[in-house]
DNA sequence: CATAGGACAGTCCATAGTGGACTATCGTTA
DNA sequence: TAACGATAGTCCACTATGGACTGTCCTATG
């Protein structure tokens, strides 16, 4: 039963390593609230992964059937493993940009109507970030650090996207 | 014969406006060293995409067959049409980082390994990227606009983790 | 002159991920 | 007491990923 473990597995690990005995519909809340500004991913996918790494051994399950039935997840000693390994595992390809709207303004589109949503949007965000930030939702040092970058990235965006909109066309 | 456009679509779309009669070979190797910082696209899907928006009627092609079988895709009206409606479409959803290494912090990985190389590597792209606009090798708008969120991004990415490197464990 | 090696040009496949519609249950409040 | 929103999840068709695999053409060198 060794299947491929993708960055959805690692993710899954991850919380769970954090929280064990979650639901999937809890793991879905904590990634949007969290990690999902760095990678997110699709509702489908969260309810499949835990069962895939539940068959190859990663997680045990535990049903709690009352009328709804919720299923519990905890990482066992082989996800834990994995997932150290994957921690330990050297560093990665660059990321790309993967943002539409630079594509958008790549293929020739007219940069300002764009700039000026996406600075709003950016503007939300890095608000939403700072105030996580200050209020200190996140008590491990990981999130914090990674936060930094996200927070960074956003700055980045404002400031270009902030520049083209005020550029003439 | 309506098929959904993805991103990959407009991407091929774009390409084949500044570039009529383009193979697939040449779309791959001009997405590698173009847009494939802002979004990639896997080669078994670069050959796939113009198939697919050819039977769409989005593409003509035109198949030079001597021994080694060639085919050349044209965009057609059509085609130009469904590009420039996503190009006149609104922003879109902010993108996230996707970067494996500040997940691989978010989970706790220990930053200083991780940001020595990811330095390194970041500056190199930097390198890169002034490079291409030095030499001027874009002869568009557009493309030139898109490198400078590029390298906005990597002087971004260069602070953090010389930051992180140089900070004690 | 033949041949080996590399660049050129592509195919194929299993598996993972996306987007979005759909179903159903529970708790509250009007 | 039924309506409504939050909770909890399923399903499906289609797209994308990663990577192995197959051939063809060009050129240098032995």
């Amino acid at each position: 039963m060794s299947i491929r473990l993708t960055t959805t597995s690692y993710i899954v690990l991850g919380l769970l390593r954090w929280a064990p005995g979650t639901t999937a519909y809890d793991l879905e809340r904590t990634i949007r609230a969290t990690v999902s500004h760095i990678w997110a991913i699709q509702r489908s996918q969260i309810y499949r992964e835990p069962a895939r790494l539940a068959e190859a051994g990663l997680l045990t399950t535990e049903t709690v059937g009352d009328g709804r039935q919720k299923t519990r997840f905890t990482i066992t000693p082989e996800g834990e493993e994995a997932l150290d390994a994957w921690l330990a595992a050297g560093a990665e390809e660059l990321p790309q940009l993967r943002d539409l709207a630079t594509l958008k303004i790549f293929f020739g589109a007219r940069p300002q109507a764009i700039a000026r949503v996406q600075l709003l949007r950016h503007q939300a965000r890095l608000k939403e970030y700072e105030l996580l930030r200050e209020i200190g939702g996140l008590a491990q040092a990981g999130p914090r650090t990674a936060l930094e970058a996200a927070i960074a990235h956003e700055r980045t965006s404002i400031r270009y996207w902030s520049d083209l909109a005020k550029a003439e066309d």
